[in-house]
DNA sequence: CATGAATGAGGGTTCATTCAT
DNA sequence: CATGAATGAACCCTCATTCAT
């Protein structure tokens, strides 16, 4: 794996294949969008080395020549997989970020509600911040592009939200002070809620109350721990 | 990778060999704990698949057939690897569980002290969080005892904590109702640094304020962002 | 490759297409043609097995299926080409032949004159004697074709045209014992140049002097080395 | 293949293992060798691109893996064989060189005897002259380094030869001015016999007599084809 | 104890060939 | 006629594992 420069598949989020054509035709706009999917199952099921192409052509029964057709290579299809990730979640923090006549608390209430929905909600997304962690931080031009274009856009619309709290009253000013410097520690718990998940499906245990886990997460980040704030 | 049954080497995080002996006893002694040293490095340079043990072997200066004189594969020395990073861990959640007679607030402070130190203080420490997260979860008997050995030892300890924080009325009484359901809630910030960290270095970036980013996880933990909680 | 039974494509060397027709129709009597000129440019480059029929079709600006529907395969290709190169050369070696009342030095100049210019005097013949020797060789029907219709054909002619000078006086007749054997020594430096010229551009050096080494060939050929013949 | 840098295997031709060792350590010390040679059958008969490691594995009793203890690759191996068999050709070239207080008619005849020796009277020499022509010169540290140690170096000495030759006056001075600029013609036959040797096999025909075409080329290059030069 | 030669089962990648459109 | 999606058989190369020394 190398860094190389790096182009995604741009495009809405894994085409489905129009219609009104032939089923050659059909299939043949389906396909990226179907192997993408089929390699994020294998990717996440085995980790990047250990995911074999052959596997991945399988699960949409073709052979793994046909991967080729669409990808150059094992490495491409792994970052177009995850851009194809990428970016609808960067679309969401763009859409948030659009919001503007929202009070802080609202907006932080949502942004919350969109990282639970949209992280942890359901397995394929938890799978994907695992995987994410776990092995896009090998590929040099995707931790850049995550760190650049989620990471730190995420960290500052929470920024934003904690100041404009602030502003109104709603937050207390020492948030803002701290928070500036690692606005993130506001989704932490998130985040730790997929690996939570995911990791009791490896242990083959009963997965957690993830509505309970996000309540929590909720109440703790506004009112804290003690009683009385200094 | 399969489950299998598991051994974890006996005792001592690492063993580094005694003393008074000869320099080929000395040597031998210290053997597996240099092995599992290098698996460590190579393992999370290059993630399970990826990690060749001839690089492990070259680490430290001997060949591949010498680590099987120590462990019987792969999977074993990875599994080893794994268990002498967690034991420690898990004797440091022994040795706060221990403390009784301290306040929850106290205790609270100690335990998140310990988690920064030991996760997120050194890039070894970030970077076995990430291995975890990313590859034990793949491995169920790993997973299954990081889930029992630690994950929940930690979330008893610090529902603990809470409790006792309630009961001496430092905490609110709703911390506990909510954070029984998701006591890891309260370290997340620490494991969201982990992988901030490991990203912004595998995207060649510079580290992030690693005792900033702590004080704000205990400043957001214990105050929380509202002013005046309902 | 296999020997098998074996077709040349028919007569005209690479074929044109007329004219006086549609432009489809044109582009369609053209084909045969255009792809066995590209074959010949991807197999001097890369050789029989590290050719792509790919690479053949994009050099003239169609996709692999079209060169299927005028070749039954690869390797039918190949001897297509090799075939279109070689039937004009035969040609050319008839029509020397049939030239009846020329003295032997005549002829012999003749025969010189239009084996440096055929084989040597461009790029692609040079390429071409080089195929011929490092893939045809494999190829039976091909070394056969070669042998018969070429070799020995002109092997016959060179003795025709040694034996015709020494009747006239102009060669000793040592030379017609000799040569009988091997006649082809007198074209071997033409030959010889080729690859020379080959390897020149291989090895990314300038070319060599052409005109010098015919007539270094020439005079060679001609008075030997020695000063007084025994 | 590209060109790179590029060392050749040093030492002796082909090293065969010495004795006194292990029957496992005079195996290893042989091993090289002995993949040369099989590399050199395999590439000779199915050339550069059509031959498999797999087979010149087979060949020695070996399997695939072996090859990679000993070359890199596959084009490693096929410079190496190259440099093992290009090697004697030039310590040849030099023995001669050293070789004085010798008339210029005598030093030929050396030369030419040695050409015919080492190049067209075994089978397996005809076929490296053959793949030299074939492959080497696209591979362009090898058509490099053939140019300027072999060709370059053969063309020099011949050169020597003929001038002094010319000077003792065995040789008339028209033969330096115009073999200076071509010294390969005197050699020409000798290549063209292994083409024509490889093809004659390469088509199922009985093999040609080398013996009578080495007087042939001998004649003709001594005497010329004139009765009388002008 | 340690070495490293050898194995052999893959896995990524290529490409001649087929065939529905 | 021409396309190019799809196949599938190889082929290069890797590497965990074994074992004679």
């Amino acid at each position: 794996m190398r860094q190389e420069d790096f182009q995604g598949r741009d495009g809405g989020p894994i085409p489905e294949g129009r219609d009104s054509l032939g089923v050659r035709q059909r299939q043949k706009a389906a396909r990226p969008g179907q192997i993408i999917e089929a390699a994020f199952a294998e990717f996440a099921e085995k980790g990047y080395a250990g995911a074999r192409l052959e596997d991945v052509a399988r699960r949409i029964g073709v052979t793994k020549g046909t991967i080729y057709h669409y990808f150059p290579g094992k490495e491409d299809l792994f970052k177009a997989m995850v851009m194809a990730h990428l970016l609808p979640l960067i679309d969401g923090l763009k859409a948030i970020a659009a919001d503007e006549g929202t009070s802080g608390g609202t907006l932080l209430r949502l942004l919350l509600e969109q990282a639970w929905d949209n992280m942890v909600g359901n397995e394929k997304s938890r799978e994907f911040v695992r995987l994410l962690v776990g092995e896009a931080s090998r590929v040099p031009v995707l931790a850049r592009f995550f760190q650049q274009e989620l990471s730190e856009r995420a960290g500052e619309l929470i920024a934003l939200v904690i100041r404009r709290g602030v502003a109104t009253g709603e937050f207390h000013a020492e948030a803002d002070r701290h928070l500036s410097r690692f606005p993130d520690a506001i989704v932490a718990p998130a985040v730790m809620a997929c690996f939570q998940a995911v990791l009791m499906s490896g242990a083959g245990l009963p997965p957690p109350d993830i509505q309970a886990m996000k309540e929590a997460h909720l109440h703790l980040l506004l009112n804290g721990l003690l009683v009385r704030p200094a």
